[in-house]
DNA sequence: CAATCTACAGACACAATGTCTTAAACTCAA
DNA sequence: TTGAGTTTAAGACATTGTGTCTGTAGATTG
């Protein structure tokens, strides 16, 4: 049985938070946003992490500005559905009812929560009908 | 930036499918059902498994018996609730309501799915009144 | 007792991950 | 243009997680 890297670690992670925030960045900025306090030679871990983002297509990198410009180039969305089937393949054989049965008895539900829920419920039955 | 180990690790969790199947096993029948074909160092390696699942508190042994028979003792709706959490920890600041709206409009979700969503709903709403 | 099986402790290899070093490339002011 | 300062890039590195294996002591059964 052969380990199943992480898509997105958590250093690399933190460093997509932060793209979130501020649209675009170079690389001096997110590791002074990542590590005040910091020395210098973080500035190359950031670039190593910005490096992999960019292979895992999550980070565009402009090379036309000096320095280069950094944004992030899959939103949180998509992280979150992507997490959320990891899970569901582990755990359930993919079905995702398993995991909304477990969210919806969570407590930690609003009533207005419940209420968006059945908005959207509402809404796709609509589409589908 | 420290790592954060995995809660349960793949093969572990392979370990513990087959005990939730199976109530009770010992090491030799895991061994033999999840490495047909296996040499018998295989042994080693689910008992080296096993040992971990104790330590995270996801496997009982009953030491009584020779061989020891062991249990599941975590449910799989447990495991699939902290996966939850662990996401929205990371992705949404522990947020659940994004992993909902991510689910919900995730395709693969039945109108029966929905119907029982809704069904899940309306006893909340009834029992929080 | 002999043969066989199990339990357990520990070693091991390999990969993932976060960090750092160094050198080359670039920018811009003197 | 030169040189100081900054950025990029390639790669080395240490640590740890994870799956696997070896060897030995202990238990069981005939």
């Amino acid at each position: 049985m052969s380990r199943t890297p992480q898509d997105v670690t958590d250093a690399e992670l933190s460093v997509l938070q932060v793209l979130w925030e501020s649209q675009t960045a170079t690389v001096r900025e997110l590791t002074e946003r990542l590590y005040p306090e910091g020395t210098t030679a973080l500035n190359a871990t950031v670039q190593k992490l910005l490096e992999r983002l960019e292979a895992k297509k999550c980070v565009k990198r402009n090379r036309k500005t000096w320095p280069h410009q950094f944004s992030a180039s899959v939103a949180r969305e998509v992280l979150i559905a992507r997490q959320l089937q990891t899970t569901a393949n582990k755990l359930c054989q993919g079905e995702i009812h398993p995991l909304l049965t477990s969210l919806v008895k969570a407590r930690g539900l609003t009533p207005a929560d419940r209420k968006s829920l059945r908005g959207l419920l509402d809404e796709l039955d609509h589409q589908k009908k």
